[in-house]
DNA sequence: GTCTATAATCTGATAGAC
DNA sequence: GTCTATCAGATTATAGAC
């Protein structure tokens, strides 16, 4: 159930890596077999097709994500003994992040990248990232103004603004990620930037 | 000076609209030069090859680019009637916008799309998009605080939060633009969370 | 500057033996 | 479920006639 590692498994573990680097497009089934030490022809013995891989890639993040997310009594559980709203969000992103899965990132990038060519990955971006997203932290935010912790303000725009912040602040974060360069304090600044939105309710 | 539109030209239009819709290693030379009416050969007499059809891409829209910015005085003389710090800024965004090149669309696209895989998109991107315009955006913020219009803020931090959420619309705006559907009102909401965040520093 | 012809390579995918 | 062998087509790019 952890972690089952059949070739199946494999294939798409190699399949993340090689998409993420070269893109869809760019990755070839044979740079997939290569990596995991079969020839192309086995590969088809598990997934009907490039394709198909990349099907499955999906299914497995929207696994993976709907696993991580936090019940409304974890969530109540969480904000019991915090008042300072600022602490209690980090807190509660820190510990959201810590539940998704170890290829999360890399098939967030793979999502990004095909968004606009593949149509599933947009709408695995639009409905499971994007939407999803806006919806919690509206969520979230209600629940701050109704503790009394923040001040009201209009919820759907807020959140958007806070969902587009964290967005871009993500893509610069792989972008430094993949070049290395100049990384600097990137996780402090999200961090930074989050508690300051946060703050700049209250 | 207006408009060549010469068969080199040509090709680089085509390559932006192609690379646009498919991807640079999804749209082929051979897509290129059919949608020009020349020959694959033939378009070898104009570019080295494919990657020097998106250098000559990025290079028109660095000019594109630089070629609308408003100068100093521009600026001044533009505040110099308003009162207003939203109108202000409302107006200042749509002059120059207006003043960008009609592919600036497309090729952005283009650069975010490669962004991840290509050095020199992501390069540019770092650049000429994102780091530029935190800069202009610090600097115009400043104008502002200066004349009164807005309160002080920590003008980095509050640029970087304005350009990452401008970022996450001009997403969404373009993935809605590729599926038409729910569209609806993409471009006002764009112009209502630029408004508002403008009006939350007063 | 355009064309025809072609090279050399890579692509996703299949057939069939073991 | 793995392998060898192979296919049919697309890919970028070049050579050389006009």
């Amino acid at each position: 159930m952890t972690e089952e590692s059949s070739t199946k498994e494999l294939i798409r573990e190699a399949a993340v890596d090689l998409f993420a680097a070269k893109g869809f497009k760019g990755a070839s089934v044979r740079d997939i077999a290569r990596r995991v030490g079969i020839k192309e022809s086995s590969l088809y013995n598990h997934y009907k097709g490039k394709a198909a891989i990349l099907e499955s890639i999906l299914e497995y993040q929207l696994e993976g994500i709907n696993r991580a997310m936090l019940s409304r009594e974890e969530m109540d559980a969480f904000a019991a003994g915090e008042s300072d709203p600022v602490k209690l969000w980090l807190r509660g992103v820190a510990f959201y992040s810590s539940r998704l899965p170890r290829l999360t990132g890399k098939i967030n990038r793979i999502i990004h990248n095909e968004m606009y060519l593949d149509e599933k990955c947009r709408r695995f971006f639009v409905d499971h990232i994007l939407e999803r997203q806006i919806d919690l932290t509206v969520i979230l935010l209600g629940d701050l103004v109704d503790r009394g912790m923040i001040r009201e303000c209009p919820l759907v725009q807020t959140a958007e603004r806070y969902v587009f912040m964290l967005h871009g602040l993500a893509q610069i974060s792989t972008i430094y990620e993949i070049d290395l360069k100049r990384d600097g304090d990137i996780q402090n600044r999200i961090v930074e930037h989050m508690a300051s939105f946060i703050e700049g309710l209250t």
